[in-house]
DNA sequence: ACGTTATAGTTTCATATGAAACCATTTGCA
DNA sequence: TGCAAATGGTTTCATATGAAACTATAACGT
């Protein structure tokens, strides 16, 4: 090894992070794969982001939720739901209406259109999310629910 | 409500998903949240990115990785890492040589700077990580690294 | 009423990211 | 050997993203 050396081994005393059991790492790794593993079933199907899917599942659930409440309950900022909005409306998938009391709110909800791709989606979701959960017995996806519960304070209705 | 209605009630017929209950979404937020506190700490004092920081913890646990090694173990792509490592050379975090036998191979090491600002940020990383398993029992930590054994397959030395 | 401050939403700008094309070197094999 | 295919790594290009600035409307205090 011509190359210069390390200053210092790789040893105890640098205590280097072993990513393969640090949480974040891991949390990292899995949440992308499944996620890209559901996008994967719709976006070639339907030309459709992550963030244009999640907006629309808020929208099935909470018809004539404005941008801002679109924004508070998916976790995403108001940019991403704007730029989301704007592509769902353009595509006839969601229907955007001003606020009769306040003029700078919309009112959102999905179209038929909107709802007929939302019926086709949603059960592939599950579908996907039952296969990753099948790699568990019923004991471990208790504990789960639970611990995700614990560390994800979960907004109510 | 003068806007046009949805065509269709928001009831059980059309099953939305929900996403707070809804794995993948839940995983991606908490993931995110925590990612993003961690790399709060060492992203304004070390001008440093997470991706950046994940090579430079992979080169403390392993030295002399060539680039696609290091993207083998970081789960990053590998224009990801040709570009972090860029950076953490050109910052004299990271060195690179030529490997003897294969001139297309880096072998890639962390330089003296590297090894102090590892040293100074992996207990910060370990410290926000217990941190977030501190709302967890004891029984609900064992349960959490089994469950995530089974979810992900940790590649292994 | 009227100006100040707050809120909903969009646009701009600068940076991050990934796929595909690319260059250099090595490997496999006729 | 010598040439096609594979591999390590970088660059290019097109798209995604977030912070900050911006527009329009509403709420608040005087």
């Amino acid at each position: 090894m011509p190359a210069k050396r390390q200053p210092a081994p790789t040893t105890a005393e640098h205590a280097p992070l072993e990513l393969e059991h640090f949480l974040p790492y891991r949390l990292s790794i899995l949440s992308n794969t499944i996620s890209q593993a559901i996008a994967d079933d719709y976006q070639r199907r339907y030309d459709i982001s992550v963030t244009e899917w999640r907006v629309m599942a808020v929208l099935a659930r909470f018809d004539g939720l404005s941008a801002r409440e679109v924004a508070e309950r998916t976790a995403m900022d108001k940019v991403a739901v704007s730029r989301a909005l704007a592509r769902l409306v353009a595509g006839g998938r969601v229907s955007r209406a001003i606020h009769n009391n306040d003029k700078r709110r919309s009112v959102l909800g999905l179209t038929e259109a909107g709802w007929a791709m939302h019926d086709e989606v949603a059960p592939m979701a599950r579908a996907r999310e039952r296969e990753v959960l099948a790699k568990l017995d019923a004991e471990e996806r208790a504990w789960l629910e639970r611990i995700l519960d614990k560390l994800t304070p979960v907004k109510q209705e």
